[in-house]
RNA sequence: GGGCCCAUAGAUCAGUCUGGCAGAUCGCCACCUUCGCAAGGUGGAGGCCGCGGGUUCAAAUCCCGCUGGGUCCA
């Protein structure tokens, strides 16, 4: 695929040979003659560890800097770090790669880069791979992936193919790689919608970086076609490279690991704890190591597996170790937890310093995951340090790419995140316990254990720790995670998601698009407009007023008016740069319209609208940094807003959100409207603009409700108020935790409020009335009144006792039929007052006992001596007949009823016969 | 966005499948035993069975909705 793309002048020039795999048969360029595999793993092992090909050793540091300084100075510019939480795109949670920056809307087209070439190191957080990290001695959960970027349009040809290759060969030169070791290897990219040719740069069994070279989009009507799918040209040809920062940084170290090239610190840190040895100065131990991560690095088995310790103590037959088989699997059985904390704890405290708040769902659930896993491992390896310490230090060792002040923020979080896991291990722990005390079979059920973790978070290893004093074997398949997916397939399928292109069927109407004249006046309530295009219930001007539904705020209604006749505007859209006013009728084309807003209906938009801006302010600043919206929806009535938090707002919290608000409100503030570059808002006011999503535009409409410039900037296209005065009284409403980490605050603005309190002070003087008090009273007064309530119930059934009791006394003595004592009656009680006399009169034998309650709904109560053989079930259910009900109960005593009261003494004389009948 | 689970005494949980008088253990209170304490013994208090509807002669139990919580996945 792509042969003739990678048919490089550079390559030419340069004496590069084109080679195939001997190993997996893909091509490759080197300008080594003799090179006979790809130079990856695993067609190649691992050459650099103890002899690294570099002129010198970088540091992760020192790496990073170099790559920068050395694309600074070929005209590319420097761009900071973005957050590793991807909050401009809604396809993905995390960043993976260093394009993501700029996806979609700069590789799409639609918007400037904010440099051309740039170079960025952007850190990563990838957890497909989590599993096999601390195992193979190359996988990380966090990394940076050091890029430099080019976007080519037609009008603007910055680099291509040539140049990336040339940058990139010339940069390992510079750090000393010999020419000979690197391979280019062909390796068609496909990915995210996107296609292209790329180049895998191999040195020594290591990727250490991939060059992409996207210039197709996925399209059905595409002519060239790639996995069976179409694709087309893109119109902008993006170069897209990612070095692995680590990898460079690990060979050029020659570590046995590449955790121990880059968290050495870290490493030192946890084993210092143990009091374990990591004695990478001594030869043999070093050698184990480096045999381990070329076998473990290539293959999908680790020191559990037996086939990869016996090939790891035959290649350590050939030197003189001193080790034997058990003291290396327990080595590496540490080493893995250790290396894995060491990556885990650096994940989570990237994670959690941009903001990431745990959660159930969405990427707050990968920081619990991550956590969780984290807590695991620790408890593995018994080490006294808390996780707040690892992630602690990780912040301490790492200042130049995480923000040091976030460390109170990240400490709470990720103490009230510990706290939480404690509670549900314990309850787990608690219930797995009474599983196994009751099992009468030896082996735990796999349908059980699965439940105990998709349930209830309890991992299957816990699960088996504790089976040990049970003596229950645990049975924890290899595909334990597969069969758990495929659990979850049993039920709700995936809909299979329709490309967004293909969905939204787009008219083309040739007419320029919709003038907006809302924001210019923002007073306006009337204008004037033609009619460009129409159809039933649809008009389409050249200027409107009307504010189309966006950003979370409903569509203005109104009205438009011709000469003849005047037409209702239910519903304003946007479609493709135009305005739809969905009407009542038809207008013709031509006319000349008056529309005229409702204007009440506006300016509550307007004011909830503005509040919301207020309420986030607020919000960050009693609860914190991590607050960040989720969503919002703004109304007539009522707004809401979702935010980002571990905890619930207290009450006073919430009274001191509500309160900042109103004092913004009262100091009168003007609400700002810019239109900024994009380049320039995000310098001015960073991502925090982006609270309700990245608009696709190269201009950006700030909205910051400040005396102060740069503060409470949101990039906004809603309706607001002139001045946070119009905004009126904002109350809350209400607070609800829609998901574990995020918050949905309701509130309202204005006349709403109005509304809302004078609703509220209904209800508390209706409640108040009714006991007759003043509301002042009223949490007194209700308090004392239900606790009377308990007092009587209590002394109700106290008396009900009594009373069973006196009944029985007053029916006896019965009448004597045959040897049995029959007490017949119709009882003023209850079923329950029946059930006790009943009983009461049948302690002694021979008797039967045959009660019915008095009143609209007929209870009955059947009992007999134990000494009587007779099932009153179905004696009840036959007479139950006669008032058209049914029954149950023991045979001994029944109960049931009816709704015929007309048939209640019929039902007793029935139910007596049947009784006499029996007994024959 | 989807799946699964839970809510009963101060705490931990039975009871729910299969509707029929609300249970256990710990804790609490009183008494007995003791010089005192611990332990033990006896007795007792403590429940809007999360909320609202429905079905039924009868609902903690079945059905629907809501609220609060847990958990796994994308």
């Amino acid at each position: 695929m792509f042969e003739e793309e990678y048919r490089l002048e550079y390559f030419e020039e340069n004496a590069f040979v084109r080679k195939e795999c001997t190993s997996c048969g893909s091509y490759f360029w080197t300008l080594n003659e003799d090179m006979e595999t790809c130079q990856d793993a695993p067609c190649t092992e691992f050459g650099f560890i103890g002899d690294p090909p570099t002129s010198r050793t970088f540091s992760v540091e020192e790496m990073r800097s170099f790559f920068i300084d050395f694309f600074a100075q070929r005209d590319h510019t420097p761009l900071e770090r973005y957050p590793v939480v991807a909050r401009w795109r809604d396809d993905v949670f995390l960043v993976h790669a260093s394009i993501y920056d700029f996806q979609p809307h700069v590789t799409s087209g639609r918007v400037k880069p904010p440099a051309n070439p740039l170079v960025v190191s952007q850190p990563c957080i990838r957890l497909p791979d989590v599993d096999e990290v601390g195992r193979t001695g190359k996988h990380q959960t966090a990394f940076e992936m050091m890029g430099h970027h080019s976007f080519n349009s037609p009008e603007n040809q910055v680099y291509w193919k040539e140049e990336t290759v040339e940058y990139c060969h010339d940069l390992l030169k510079k750090m000393g790689v010999p020419e000979n070791l690197i391979a280019y290897k062909e390796h068609p990219w496909i990915g995210g919608g996107n296609a292209g040719p790329s180049l895998e740069v191999n040195v020594q069994g290591l990727e250490v970086a991939t060059l992409v070279f996207m210039n197709l989009k996925k399209d059905p009507k595409g002519e060239i076609e790639l996995d069976g799918e179409g694709y087309s040209p893109l119109r902008l040809n993006v170069v897209d490279t990612g070095y692995g920062l680590e990898r460079l940084a690990w060979i050029s170290g020659g570590e046995p690991t590449i955790y121990d090239s880059v968290y050495p610190r870290m490493i030192r840190f946890i084993l210092d704890d143990m009091d374990i040895e990591h004695p990478l100065d001594d030869e043999d131990y070093k050698r184990m190591l480096t045999e381990y991560t070329n076998l473990a690095g290539t293959s999908d088995k680790d020191f559990e597996d037996p086939d990869l310790i016996d090939g790891l103590m035959d290649r350590l037959s050939s030197f003189s170790t001193s080790m034997d088989r058990d003291e290396v699997v327990e080595q590496l059985s540490k080493l893995k937890s250790v290396y894995t904390l060491a990556d885990h704890s650096y994940a989570v405290a990237f994670m959690l310093s941009d903001g990431v708040v745990p959660s159930n769902v969405e990427e707050g659930y990968l920081a619990r995951m991550m956590i969780r896993r984290a807590l695991r491992q620790m408890d593995r390896l018994g080490t006294t340090l808390s996780l707040p310490e690892l992630v602690g230090k990780q912040m301490d060792l790492h200042p130049d790419v995480i923000d040091q002040n976030k460390k109170d923020m990240v400490f709470d979080i990720l103490e009230n995140e510990i706290e939480k896991y404690r509670i549900t291990l314990e309850k787990g722990k608690r219930m797995v316990t009474r599983e196994l005390e009751g099992m009468d079979s030896e082996e735990l059920s796999l349908e059980r254990l699965i439940d105990f973790y998709d349930t209830h978070g309890i991992h299957p290893t816990i699960v088996e720790e504790l089976a040990k004093d049970f003596e229950i074997s645990i049975d924890i398949p290899d595909d334990f995670n597969a069969m758990l997916a495929e659990h979850h397939q049993g039920s709700g399928k995936k809909k299979d998601e329709v490309e967004s292109e293909e969905k939204t069927k787009e008219r083309k109407l040739d007419i320029p698009e919709t003038k907006i004249i809302y924001y210019d006046n923002p007073n306006s309530r009337s204008f004037e407009a033609v009619v460009l295009h129409s159809q039933e219930g649809e008009v389409f001007l050249d200027r409107t007023l009307f504010y189309p539904e966006g950003g979370g705020q409903p569509s203005d209604h109104g009205v438009l008016t011709t000469d003849e006749a005047s037409y209702p505007v239910n519903h304003v859209r946007r479609e493709n740069g135009l305005i739809v006013h969905e009407i009542e009728g038809t207008i013709p084309k031509g006319e000349v319209v008056q529309g005229r807003i409702d204007w009440e209906r506006r300016s509550a938009l307007s004011r909830h609208h503005s509040a919301t801006h207020l309420i986030i302010s607020a919000a960050r600043k009693v609860l914190g940094d991590h607050i960040w919206q989720r969503g919002a929806q703004k109304g007539v009535k009522s707004a809401r807003l979702d935010i980002s938090h571990h905890k619930r707002i207290t009450r006073d919290e919430l009274k001191d959100i509500e309160k900042i608000a109103n004092q913004v409100v009262l100091k009168d503030v003007p609400v700002r409207k810019e239109e900024l570059s994009r380049d320039e808002a995000e310098q001015r006011f960073g991502f925090q603009l982006y609270q309700g999503g990245v608009p696709e535009s190269e201009v950006i409409r700030v909205v910051h409700i400040s005396d102060v410039e740069d503060y409470d900037a949101q990039a906004c296209g809603g309706t607001h108020v002139e001045s946070t005065a119009g905004i009126g009284a904002i109350k809350v409403l209400n607070t609800q935790r829609i998901q574990d980490g995020v918050e949905r605050l309701e509130y309202s603005a204005g006349m709403a409020t109005v509304e809302h309190v004078q609703h509220q002070e209904d209800l508390l003087k209706k409640a108040a009335s009714k006991f007759n008090v003043e509301p002042e009273k009223l949490p007194e007064t209700s308090e004392r009144f239900f606790k009377e309530w308990k007092e009587r119930g209590k002394q109700i059934e106290e008396l009900k006792e009594y009373r069973s009791i006196a009944t029985a006394e007053e029916l006896l003595p019965g009448d004597e039929i045959e040897g049995v004592e029959f007490v017949v009656d119709s009882v003023d009680m209850s079923t329950k007052e029946m059930l006790s006399t009943a009983e009461r009169i049948t302690s002694e034998e021979g008797r039967v006992v045959l009660l019915a309650s008095k009143g609209e709904k007929v209870e009955l109560v059947f009992s007999r001596s134990d000494d009587i053989d007779l099932n009153m079930v179905k004696i009840l259910n036959r007479a139950a007949k006669e008032i058209n009900g049914g029954g149950g109960g023991s045979p001994k005593t029944a109960q049931g009823g009816g709704n015929k009261p007309e048939g209640r003494d019929a039902a007793l004389k029935k139910a007596k016969s049947f009784v006499l009948e029996g007994l024959r």
